[in-house]
DNA sequence: AAAAAAATCACCCGTAAAGGGTGATGTGAT
DNA sequence: ATCACATCACCCTTTACGGGTGATTTTTTT
């Protein structure tokens, strides 16, 4: 268990900077060793930093957040990123995880929750609020009224992996016709008329 | 905010089953109305049941849980299924969501804990255990050092999405030669020769 | 028991796409 | 000055794709 744990906050808010700010600060073992009010300034000095944990705004005005957020990962690979925001938009956060953020937390988080979630990013879980739980679930649940049957599901699974027609009937060891009828078959359902359509119709929808 | 929540508990092993019913019928407002020790028996009676929550081992002999999941959804739409597990295995879990569960339990946890849970579900947020959020989160982080380039990442998600040479070239505005030569570059690095293995390996190994 | 949906296979057709090879050019970072 | 990147060019052959129109059989639903 770590004794002091260093926290940087990138924030362009005054008040909500400070605020954070005072109450890690008010913290045992946790200390703010550095505020920023913009990426650039961020990036050019939190090498000196070495903070354990970056309390990062994603929505900085004038500058892409999702972006930053390698660039730190590299400046600092050993720092766990939680993302602060005010919206809970599903790509953005997908983004955000996708590109080395530690976890998410919106800003209406209570302050313990906050303490909480850094404790926890330290030692090695994932924190995330509970909206943003929920959302990450809805975004795995599969339609469960989907037009398509289970070998047609299957079927435009394997599309998606790029698979072609032969490569699929041997897969499924069915008929090369067979699997051109299935397709055909699933192009009717979804009103395409190309892999290309089908994967977006389907991703779209969450059939597979 | 619900008054009495009802509980369904399928569970082969008994000291687990009536242990887990007499913690929750202990909480005021939680009551357990079914228990059951196998699918069959589950699926056969649930209905009247009218349960909000299904506590479902997932790991029952003879029998696959996953595939058991959408069926419990199907004829008690309403109720939220948390799914308990000792293992995390990542397929496991990812393939639990995508079915319909609401959470994720491992057999580990608190008490105080399952019961914060179930409440959550009920209330509408998505609980998860810190490990299984880890877990969650790990999956949508992209690899940091792909040996991607910018332009071929964006090429191999286009092919993803199933697009055509043609179809990338319009959508980036470059020539069809050039989109062949990245996919070219693509495969080298990749070491594959066809769109379906690049997506294998670009999936893989997170690169995308 | 009857009807509907799903899964299987067949053969017609033409156009489009895929993959391998090899090479060139400009740019920007180190 | 070198290297990775991004861009475009033209050679080639093989495979895949999508539309149309059918049939048979099994499974599921009513």
């Amino acid at each position: 268990m770590k004794n002091n744990i260093r926290v940087v906050i990138i924030e362009d808010d005054h008040i909500i900077r400070s605020g954070y700010e005072f109450l890690i600060n008010a913290v045992e073992g946790y200390s703010v060793i550095g505020t920023y009010w913009s990426y650039e300034n961020a990036v050019k000095e939190i090498f000196s930093d070495h903070p354990d944990v970056i309390l990062l705004d994603i929505e900085l005005p004038g500058a892409n957040g999702i972006e930053v957020i390698p660039k730190l990962k590299k400046l600092v690979p050993h720092s766990h990123i939680l993302i602060l925001t005010v919206y809970e938009s599903e790509n953005l956060i997908f983004s955000a995880l996708a590109n080395g953020a530690s976890g998410y937390l919106t800003k209406n988080t209570s302050s313990a929750k906050i303490i909480e979630a850094i404790k926890e990013v330290v030692e090695g879980g994932g924190p995330m609020s509970v909206n943003i739980a929920k959302l990450v679930i809805k975004s795995f649940q599969k339609n469960q009224d989907s037009p398509l049957s289970k070998r047609e599901t299957q079927i435009i699974e394997l599309i998606r992996n790029g698979k072609s027609r032969s490569q699929i009937a041997r897969d499924l060891f069915i008929d090369l016709e067979t699997v051109r009828s299935h397709i055909k078959n699933i192009y009717i359902k979804l009103d395409v008329n190309s892999r290309a359509d089908a994967i977006k119709a389907a991703t779209d929808n969450r059939l597979i």
